[in-house]
DNA sequence: CTGAAAGCGCTTACAG
DNA sequence: CTGAAAGCGCTTACAG
């Protein structure tokens, strides 16, 4: 079925279905109305490839995201998909993790052909940035990046949330609650310092209170487990933030292992507030980050790179916000 | 940059270049080698748009899925993801969650217009299944299911992981142990009884015990620990499967805040192996299942129902397999 | 406000 | 093995 075939059931021309598939202002109203129902009936949908071919424009974009089962990424992700769905967009996923680092150009820039659509790339980690990189001049991107990144190496628009804030925050808190020092298991950065470290850094300083060396964690919980042991032997520690909840998750093992008792002896609190985070033993003290929301901001931000014309939606994602539990508490005695 | 700038570089007609694209038979070796070498020089990328509307096929797939923020939704989208690049198929997602229920038949035609390219349906709960009864016809469509569900409804090629042997499995491992019977969680189910269930059910009958009621549990840590305290407060229950481990998540909270321990006093296991699972306090014995694997047979097997002559792949997702980690032991005396 | 024409960049028989 | 022709289903100026 084609337009040719609503054209005829309607009793107009084809070219006339066209303006009305595209909203285009200078159509009679009736006849409008007439080929609206027409293509209802039929149940007709306009081939996509054709209209990409000829108008140059695809209603679609392409997310590079590191690894779709870690929670902000994902939800991140749904953020995206779901402003974009409501807006006709289709929505394509690349998994960079297991991209090849020899092929990770050729892949962006199959992904990033300007007819398979517009790109978004989550640029938190080095597989993203890399991606952002290889990106070819020409393709409409924006990406999810640190702050502290948005500037730096290609400049193109981007969305971020306000890490640097929520660990400040995170850090007076447990500050505030006694402890000497807070101790900093990072997730990894690009850069060596993460927002969420510069943060906790920035933090200790106002205090005026010794700052101990970060450790390097990963993603994952056993990279949290294993910092998490070298913390445990520390009978200094009394305090640490995670940079996100998995690595808290490890955090706790390790405490627990040891037998050092959270949050009597250490305090422990995460990043991110992924939904499992209230139920570990003991309920984890975390910030909540907004990944939804700023996956919908990041789709706004490309349909203004797309059509400029279109009214800027200001951003909607919600800051920070520190979700107090049971895993961090005053300093013992 | 079009095929007839390749051709005009490579000194050929544009025809030839699109059988050199497409890897036709007939074209001679060294004609072959000259375009491509020409392709590689320009970085020419066919236009993907006007190969889809001339051949009427598109290398693209949708899959539809609830929730990607679930780790086995997640990690099944992985493995869709990483089987159709290596093959070239470009991966769209659709996540159902955020669908209205009124808009899902439209967004279903949507995605799956035979234009936009094939579909894969994770439905393994009810948005899925209804998602996969408003598939067009003449699209294709391949789907993840339970095994009970495979020639229910809408039959069509599907693959799913023997959730009712692993079940079978966990729920002997604990009356080996020597519980009197086994308790379980249930995931949410179309048909109101898993896989899962089932497999929990036949272990119980085969040792001729008493069978309790299942508790119904949604997918979330939150209805686990619901359903947890309803056990939690029955001193008769000794052993709880759950129907993953996010539900077993929430019953670990709510035995530790009843005071029950586990797993002295009670075992709990779950299903799925999360990444988190092994941090879990005690870390959680459970059934691992690989999505992964079964998320590039649902590529192998959507490919071939879209090209019948491929050589059939057989099936590479792993078996379940029980990971007996901190969570479970005999029962008290 | 609506119709006729050209063209988007490919693929696919059809000749040669 | 390779070239010329038609056509995929739309959009976009251009007339009227």
């Amino acid at each position: 079925m084609s337009i040719r075939d609503v054209a005829r059931a309607a009793g107009v021309s084809y070219q006339t279905v066209s303006r009305v598939i595209n909203g285009h202002p200078r159509v009679r109203e009736s006849t409008r109305a007439r080929v609206e129902a027409t293509i209802r009936d039929l149940g007709f949908q306009p081939n996509r490839a054709a209209r990409a071919l000829a108008s140059g424009q695809t209603r679609a974009l392409t997310v590079l995201v590191r690894d779709t089962t870690l929670y902000g990424y994902a939800a991140t992700l749904q953020g995206i998909e779901e402003a974009a769905r409501a807006d006709g967009f289709a929505v394509g996923v690349c998994v960079l993790d297991t991209v090849a680092p020899d092929e990770l150009a050729a892949t962006v820039a199959r992904v990033g052909d300007p007819t398979a659509g517009a790109l978004i790339v989550i640029a938190w980690d080095r597989a993203g940035i890399r991606a952002l990189r290889a990106v070819p001049p020409g393709v409409a991107v924006v990406a999810a990046v640190e702050a502290s990144m948005a500037e730096e190496s290609r400049p193109c628009p981007a969305v971020w949330l306000d890490d640097a804030t929520a660990a400040l925050t995170a850090t007076r808190y447990l500050l505030e609650l006694g402890h000497r020092t807070v101790h900093h298991v990072a997730i990894p950065s690009p850069t060596g310092r993460s927002d969420r470290m510069h943060g906790w850094r920035q933090a200790l300083r106002e205090a005026r209170v010794r700052t101990p060396t970060p450790l390097e964690g990963g993603w994952t919980p056993r990279s949290g487990y294993e910092a998490g042991r070298a913390l445990a032997a520390d009978p200094d520690v009394t305090a640490v933030l995670c940079g996100n909840d998995d690595l808290a998750l490890g955090v706790l093992h390790a405490m627990r292992e040891a037998g050092r008792k959270v949050p009597d002896e250490v305090s422990v609190v995460g990043f991110d507030d992924v939904p499992q985070a209230a139920f570990y033993a003991p309920a984890l003290t975390t910030v909540r980050q907004d990944f939804v929301g700023l996956g919908r901001d990041c789709f706004t931000l490309l349909r203004g790179v797309l059509d400029p014309l279109t009214e800027k939606a200001s951003p909607q994602a919600a800051r920070p916000e520190l979700i107090v539990r049971e895993s961090s508490g005053p300093p013992p005695r």
